[in-house]
DNA sequence: CGCCAAAAACTGGTCATACCAGTTGACCAC
DNA sequence: GTGGTCAACTGGTATGACCAGTTTTTGGCG
């Protein structure tokens, strides 16, 4: 299995680089960037791609550049958006387990509720999409990384069914995060993975207009899995497991 | 009451056209966008402008930009972060409904476990952040738009006793959102703001971690609003009431 | 001495113009 | 068909100049 090399440009290189130096606090928050033409000098690139990086710094609310004067560093705490969790995530030496947890934790306080609009104002409608997914895993439940796969689309399509946007984008950046560590999480889920019977039902559920029962299930459902996470991820907190199998 | 008027870099106004141009549809997603030379030319402006804006939306997952193709404009949809929201609310005339509902909704299903974390992690240490706050609340209760700013660092400090770094960030673009529509909702939140006691019950039930009580009364808090702001989002909907007070 | 305004020395913002580098598609030899 | 070349796109990088704000220095006046 290859994997397409990966390329990145010089601003993109400068962005990672400074974003690094800032969510790690070697820039601390309030503190002065260095001016465009300095960084580019110690850099070695041009301006143009200091002032892309920048640009896109201010933009995640990292930095706040002003005409005239010094750029200054942000509380990403304070500021920042949901995007910057996946960049959260890595650290030196593997994956910050305070961000696994986080992810986590808000996976299942957002599942019950989207679980619950879905079949309030989905109904069939989203029920159809979700039947031939569940067949899916159904018919793949050997591979479990393909049965990650199969949860994935099966959440997608019932965030789709909330008609709410704000859970849409939420699940996007979710997503982008948990993409980053999936390895890592893919044999703790195994038994939420599988259990094909609870994602049969919230698709029935769904399907009847059931909100109270496709809340249930998918409460029940995420909840397994969050012990589950929650001990690997205090684990690797303590341990050091880095890139290792927590299953 | 003046303003500061509002200064914008030609890069920020070519970002706003283009974001604009897609998130109404006008650029589908999967079309290919103008070559950065034609949008120079089309837009009046130099290329380092139009690139630092086409860098921008690369990162906000607007477009796909790739060196030696054309750019092309992505399905927001399926790849834009919570960032997005905030731009999304804003409409031709007025505001999306379906937004405010959204940002309504994604509130209440956070805040009984942003409250029931808050207890169980941050005890006294967070209660002792919250105390001032209720008390600066009962000595503003007249002013409606004062005691909007202090619920909201309310909620801030009750984010950050939950070590939960994803609803931190959450926090925080939701708090972007709400606040271009503050004006709107004020006064439908009214009774929201003015039940002191359920704030302090909150931050009594956090010194005390008692988790479980504190995730009930912020359920019960927010409840109240989400079905007053509901109500006023479908009437915004339906009506046509732009800009004017919901209350 | 202390204050304040002019001026110099920063800062970021914009511009024009080259040229480098990757992609695409047409075309041609094999 | 396969693979190669080439021309014409596309975005990526570089340079140097100048505009426009902000901050600091400076120097003169009270």
């Amino acid at each position: 299995m290859l994997k397409p090399v990966r390329k990145q440009s010089l601003s993109d290189a400068v962005f990672d680089q400074l974003r690094a130096h800032i969510v790690t606090g070697q820039m601390k928050a309030g503190a002065s960037l260095p001016a465009e033409r300095a960084l580019c000098e110690a850099l070695g690139v041009n301006r143009g791609a200091v002032r892309e990086a920048l640009k896109r710094l201010a933009q995640a609310r990292l930095v706040s550049v002003q005409h005239g004067g010094a750029s200054r560093v942000l509380d990403y705490r304070a500021s920042a958006g949901l995007e910057l969790l996946s960049d959260l995530l890595v650290t030196d030496d593997g994956f910050d387990a305070k961000v696994v947890r986080s992810v986590v934790e808000m996976r299942s306080a957002l599942a019950p509720d989207i679980a619950r609009l879905a079949a309030q104002r989905g109904g069939e409608r989203v029920a159809d999409a979700l039947a031939p997914i569940v067949e899916r895993m159904r018919a793949a439940s050997a591979d479990a990384r393909v049965l990650q796969s199969l949860a994935m689309e099966f959440w997608s399509a019932l965030v789709d069914g909330t008609d709410n946007v704000a859970y849409r984008l939420v699940y996007n950046s979710l997503r982008r995060t948990y993409e980053k560590c999936m390895d890592l999480l893919t044999g703790v889920l195994e038994d939420e993975l599988r259990d094909l019977r609870s994602y049969a039902a919230i698709a029935d559920a769904v399907r009847r207009r059931d909100a109270r029962r496709a809340e249930r299930l998918a409460r029940a459902l995420t909840h397994r899995g969050e012990e589950r996470l929650l001990a690997a991820a205090e684990l690797l907190e303590a341990g050091r497991a880095p890139k290792g199998d927590l299953a």
